[in-house]
DNA sequence: ATGTTCCTTCTTTTT
DNA sequence: GAAGGAACAT
């Protein structure tokens, strides 16, 4: 503490600060970190130090120009991000003044307005965030008792489709009045069923992550003053991974903006790639149209790679017709080694041959680590899985089936939002038989009825009824519905009563043992034979305990800040709920297993090999109709994307690239014929009028024996 | 209400 | 080829 008030005390310093922030930067990083306060448009081409520069701003902002921490904004797309961020400003400004920034995605930004402001935006306070799983769920609900005969959509087909029309910023209503012009299909379905979900939505007082962000432009739209106080408090704004923001972000920050606010968005049109999911990197056209005087700065020296891989990248990307700008990276490392080809017979030999050469780079005294498969469709990996098991080869894998996924994790986690807000039908109906407690489809249905008719919640219905049976009501049908589900209000009651007694990790931990979900799980875990299994469902829920616990020591000493007293009533729960459904991904390590500690391959999609970059990587399966993929053939605008795609993979290489495809490809048991991708044959004839090719082909079949 | 078998599906994924 | 969902039987 006592150096932390030496270093908030002493903004004197700033020529030595102004050295320190700038040291070991170039030219034009340099002049992004050192600019004057204004809006500003950084295009940071792959490898080219973007986070270092948006965190060298940030402490220029606050050592340099005296800012407060407390006026600045960053935002940032996955936690991890904002994360990192945060402890690197720390280790250049200290820990007190890092405390004070607002470094967040854009979602747990929203969640904090949408909390403090809970009343003014039309939700009561303690309301909870759907999941992608519990989204499904209810919108299976609705769509079973509105259209019990519409098949053609799923319900994650309507989620998805709801998520973008409230990204275009159509309610329900907007939907109906202006959007049958957009749609082709299945136009009176899809209405009807989102003028229910938002009413549902309302009835449950929960929020699904595109309604964070609505509510919040809702919000600031309509409510100058909280509108005003935002401007007033923040003076500096800086997104990362521009290129990945929605229409409904950009409008968001547009709004969080003032007359006197800054903003610095950093970004590369070149790696944008979930134009699929929303994401349209043509904000950065706007943003430089839209704000005022923004001053453009391109960073395209390359501290990454090798330029034999910089070169085939170069020539891949500046195939696609729809670029912001020309942009050529120019590497600092030398040319390198060349980029690999492996033209395989088949996908056998393409796991064997990347198995094969893993192994001898080990035995050269390359770290496993170091090395990474990156592949189009997360099906690709399980040839390479099993080869790498029959290799010895440890690897580990990114993505893939999410802990906050499984069905034990997100059963706690109902329970859990049903004691925090009783008003959430969807986490009720997923447990209130789980474990059986012979309360079936019928059972429901009379409760809903009730439901219905009180207007009320599943919960709210059970008590009711409890109090019927209390005074002496003696409808037949009432008593003995009562009777069946009685069990499942007293486990609630008795959870409710406890909550405030213990420390919240040995609350979850009561919690599944007085819901019964250990021993549910256990059961199941021996009749699938894994008991003590590494991954087995009660050593998962073990790790949610633990999960709990390391949220409870960080959330004792958080720094009470004005915001902190804003956030969430103070309810452990309520935060802790709230950060998990924020948080998904790789968040929770399997504990003990640090990924440092562990020396082992890595294997991902490249989607999620964005932001990272390893010495080796083996670039696999680069072929036709999977890099492009089938159904991007469709159109240039979906092409390009799987071009920059393509692109992000190659630029994770430091030092040596190999990319591999097969020329036949065994997939869901059938065999079929394959072949290089024509991004790759685009590069290959481009390239090859070269005198020194940067690439080479190898054939390999020499490798197999 | 629950257990069993058959049938469909098979990009990418954060929040 | 495996996993999840729906239809069917117990």
């Amino acid at each position: 503490m006592q150096d932390d008030l030496y270093q908030l005390d002493a903004p004197q310093s700033s020529e030595k600060s102004e050295q320190a922030i700038l040291e070991n930067l170039n030219d034009s990083q340099k002049q992004a970190v050192s600019a004057p306060l204004q809006n500003m448009l950084v295009i940071a081409g792959a490898g080219t130090g973007k986070t270092r520069v948006l965190v060298s701003r940030i402490s220029w902002l606050i050592k340099v120009c005296n800012i407060l921490p407390r006026n600045i904004l960053a935002v940032t797309f996955t936690n991890k991000a904002a994360g990192e961020m945060r402890q690197r400003i720390g280790a250049v400004v200290g820990e007190f003044l890092e405390k004070q920034l607002w470094a967040n995605t854009f979602h747990s930004v929203c969640l904090r307005l949408l909390r403090s402001y809970a009343p003014q935006a039309g939700l009561r306070p303690g309301f909870t965030i759907l999941d992608t799983d519990s989204q499904s769920s209810l919108i299976k609900r609705i769509m079973k008792e509105l259209l019990p005969n519409f098949k053609e959509l799923k319900p994650s087909e309507i989620a998805s489709k709801i998520s973008t029309l409230k990204e275009n910023r159509y309610r329900a209503q907007d939907y109906i009045d202006r959007g049958r012009l957009l749609e082709k299909n299945y136009f009176d379905e899809i209405s009807k069923i989102y003028a229910a979900y938002e009413q549902v939505c309302i009835q449950e007082n929960s929020v699904d992550f595109s309604e964070l962000l609505l509510r919040t432009v809702e919000l600031l739209e309509k409510n100058e003053a909280i509108r005003n106080l935002q401007h007033s408090r923040f003076k500096e704004i800086l997104v990362d991974e521009f290129q990945d923001t929605n229409a409904l972000q950009y409008t968001f920050l547009r709004l969080m903006a003032g007359p006197t606010c800054h903003v610095t968005v950093v970004g590369d049109d070149d790696q944008s790639i979930y134009g699929w999911r929303g994401a349209d990197y043509t904000n950065m056209k706007k943003f430089v149209k839209d704000f005022d005087n923004v001053q453009k700065i391109v960073l395209a020296l390359n501290y990454r790679s090798s330029q034999n891989i910089l070169d085939v990248a170069n020539c891949l990307i500046s195939e696609n017709n729809d670029r912001m700008m020309e942009k050529v990276l120019k590497g600092t490392n030398g040319q390198g080694s060349k980029v690999t080809i492996y033209n395989c017979p088949s996908d056998l030999f393409e796991t064997d041959t990347v198995s094969r050469c893993i192994e001898s780079l080990h035995n050269k005294g390359e770290k496993y680590r170091d090395m990474a498969i990156l592949y189009r469709n997360n099906y690709l990996s399980l040839g390479f899985e099993q080869k790498l098991t029959r290799f010895h080869i440890p690897y580990v894998m990114f993505g893939g089936q999410k802990f906050f996924e499984r069905a034990e994790i997100l059963d706690a986690l109902s329970y859990l939002r049903v004691l925090v807000n009783e008003d959430d039908d969807t986490a009720a109906l997923r447990v209130i038989n789980v474990p059986a407690r012979k309360i079936g489809p019928k059972v429901v249905e009379n409760l809903r009825a009730i439901c219905q008719e009180r207007n009320c919640s599943v919960l709210k219905a059970i008590t009711l009824l409890k109090t019927y049976v209390a005074e002496g009501g003696n409808q037949k049908e009432l008593v003995s519905l009562y009777k069946k589900v009685q069990p499942f209000l007293e486990i609630v009651e008795s959870l409710k009563a406890k909550r405030t007694e213990l420390p919240l990790n040995e609350f979850v931990d009561l919690m599944l043992n007085v819901t019964g979900l250990y021993t549910f799980y256990q059961e199941k875990d021996a009749k699938e034979g894994k008991v003590d299994a590494e991954n087995s469902r009660v050593s998962n829920l073990g790790a949610l305990v633990s999960n709990v616990k390391d949220f409870v020591i960080s959330y004792e000493n958080r720094t009470l800040n004005e915001d902190s007293l804003l956030d969430d009533n103070q309810d452990p729960l309520l935060t802790y709920l709230s950060n998990i459904t924020l948080a998904s991904t790789a968040e929770l390590k399997e504990d003990g297993s640090d990924e440092n500690t562990a020396d082992a391959v890595n294997m991902m999609t490249v989607h999620s090999s964005k932001g990272l970059e390893f010495k080796y990587v083996f670039l696999v399966g680069f072929e036709q109709d999977i890099l492009p993929s089938k159904r991007a053939l469709t159109s240039d605008k979906y092409m390009n994307e799987e071009r920059r795609l393509a692109y992000v993979g190659v630029t994770r290489a430091k030092t040596k690239l190999y990319i591999s495809y097969a020329r036949q490809r065994s997939l869901f048991g059938k065999t079929n014929p394959a072949g290089a991708s024509p991004f790759l044959r685009e590069v290959v004839r481009t390239l090859s009028e070269n005198e020194t090719k940067p690439y080479e082909i190898s054939n390999a079949l020499a490798f197999y024996s």
